[in-house]
DNA sequence: GATTGACCTTCCCGTGACTGGAATCCCCAT
DNA sequence: ATGGGGATTCCAGTCACGGGAAGGTCAATC
């Protein structure tokens, strides 16, 4: 397979799957004419790939569930961890997020929204508490 | 006043604020020695970004919340608008996440995590249907 | 006056995960 | 041979900074 076929399957765009090759997420072999010769197993791997980024594992942690997903005397156990961890990452940005949409939504509904200036959302910016929570938290 | 000390009052790394001026949100004087010299009007505005920043403002959100915060003949309708478009895209980008955390969720529910190999999660990423709503917002 | 040491300055590189574009090469059909 | 649609590489840019080097400045102490 060409990459743009690879790219249509996979639901990649060819950018990326040359990025993930650069990066040593996927070894694709050469044609003799230079061009990326892409097995099924490669396929596989961008297909598990994109599915594991639209959850929002991060590339690294792409990396790790791939090397478990090729490793079959793994341990659901290992899996199992890194999801529950990136599930708790999710469940703070959830939070982070109400909380800005808390404080947000507070200033937009105290602001008058007119032709004239004065501005709750403006002065609570300027001179309000600082938001909610840590916005990152700390290490 | 120095870096050091808008800094600690602004809550901000100095860093940033150097950033900040060499993007154009803040113009501080210079003193004859080259250093900054910052006045109170400065360290409104750090702190005004700051909070900004806090809410998920992007930059150039900043940018244009700081020149209305600026403008005393500013519409407070235009400052609500560009609230409430943030909040829409704070409140989008939870809608993302839950979908995220209700999909790894399931996963995880339906993995055994133990020393055998067998792994829903790893098989539902390989082979399950694309997550949720669509990762990134079509422009 | 010399020497600390804590400031300050600029400059350049690196991050994550790509995306866009230029220049070049290759394959196939007419 | 010419054209068009592939493919390849490499370089630069994104966003919002952070790290660190190399060097100038200030205040105090010896």
């Amino acid at each position: 397979m060409n990459i743009r076929e690879v790219a249509e399957r996979a639901g990649l765009p060819a950018k990326t799957i040359r990025y993930y090759e650069e990066i040593g997420l996927i070894r694709p072999l050469r044609a003799a004419n230079g061009y990326r010769a892409f097995r099924d197993s490669d396929l596989h791997k961008l297909t598990f790939l994109g599915r594991a980024r639209s959850l929002g594992f991060s590339i690294e942690e792409c990396r790790a569930l791939l090397a478990l997903y090729e490793d079959q005397s793994r341990a659901s156990a290992d899996v199992k961890a890194l999801a529950e961890r990136h599930l708790g990452q999710i469940a703070e940005k959830i939070e982070e997020l109400k909380a800005m949409q808390a404080t947000l939504a507070d200033l937009v509904r105290s602001c008058a929204g007119d032709h004239r200036p004065d501005c709750p959302i403006l002065t609570g910016l300027a001179s309000g508490k600082t938001c909610c929570t840590d916005e990152k938290a700390r290490p």
